[in-house]
DNA sequence: CAGTATATGTCAGTGTTGTTGACATTCCAA
DNA sequence: TTGGAATGTCAACAACACTGACATATACTG
């Protein structure tokens, strides 16, 4: 179905890069990145007890503090009681602490703790490493248009979640 | 390894592009648009008895046809506990066939039947469309930097495998 | 040929991370 | 004030990764 259509409808205009085998080529691309992009920080997350979870988790914590767990779990994806089991490691080992709201007392307004913070800047650090490399590398224009192409690719609530947290921090 | 010809070429120039802020922002946008990437597939395959796994495996066994158990090993990244784990049901359910090598006996090749061909062709119908609409959306000269910045961000070997790939298809 | 290396498959056990279901607490509005 | 919605917690289970140990068949080497 895919076949050719992409070619045809749109013939005319140069769209060489939507082919199916450009498409294919992109489809790859995106599996292997993604496993450079989490292998720094899953290595040092795999001597402690905490995984690729904790590490979102600490991250979305460490980006908009004060979070409650439900904006948290609209963010992370997923449900609340796989969402809890992490936090509830975090918080015992002393990362995370979860106050209770003031204005709303059912909601948990979430905080890194100094430990948290530390581990925190370790990961991303790791993280950070590989892709200012990766950029540097590709340079400013490859950059944009990469930004450009991930955006295209995600659900819109994501893209507003993205942008909402973008502005944030800009 | 490769700073010193890319910060010559742009120290002096504007690297705003590398601020831990821009940095930070690749990093949410990779976490964000992988969800999009892999939320069409998932969602097909929920309903049946496979997972992201068995996509994977399909997805090489037909972009590689023949290809032996331990290749599929180091393309995917994964033990071959785990990746038996997933062979074994997909042949069992009749998608995939094994075939005892010609030149070394001790080989299996594997190949996709007509029902794993069928299974391969939805999904990866249903993952090229999201990707056609992102790369149509951005255009050729954005995608152009997305694969730049990705191929970037892999690992060396991951680099070796997706370039074999690449010149295996085109 | 004997011994070693390689490719594959399997069993058992464990850890992380996702799921659903049930339930307690708190808030708000009829 | 009472019932429903929102928020969060606990328990049980499933998918899929991991390690370690071991079996089998085949290939290679001295």
């Amino acid at each position: 179905m895919s076949d050719g259509r992409s070619t045809s409808t749109y013939s005319g205009e140069n769209l060489l890069f939507l082919t199916d085998e450009q498409l294919r080529q992109g489809i790859e691309a995106m599996f292997f990145a993604y496993r450079g992009f989490t292998a720094d920080p899953d290595r040092i997350l795999a001597d402690m007890a905490y995984g690729r979870a904790h590490h979102r988790a600490i991250h979305f914590i460490h980006r908009a503090p004060g979070t409650t767990v439900n904006n948290l779990l609209n963010i992370l994806g997923v449900t609340k009681q796989s969402l809890n089991r992490v936090l509830r490691t975090l918080i015992e080992q002393g990362l995370v602490i979860s106050k209770v709201g003031k204005v709303d007392k059912r909601e948990r307004h979430l905080f890194l703790t100094d430990e948290g913070s530390s581990l925190e800047q370790t990961l991303s650090d790791a993280q950070r490493a590989r892709m200012r490399s990766a950029f540097r590398d590709a340079g400013p224009e490859a950059v944009a248009g990469f930004r450009t192409v991930l955006e295209a690719m995600m659900d819109t609530e994501m893209q507003r979640a993205y942008t909402r947290l973008k502005e944030t921090g800009a």
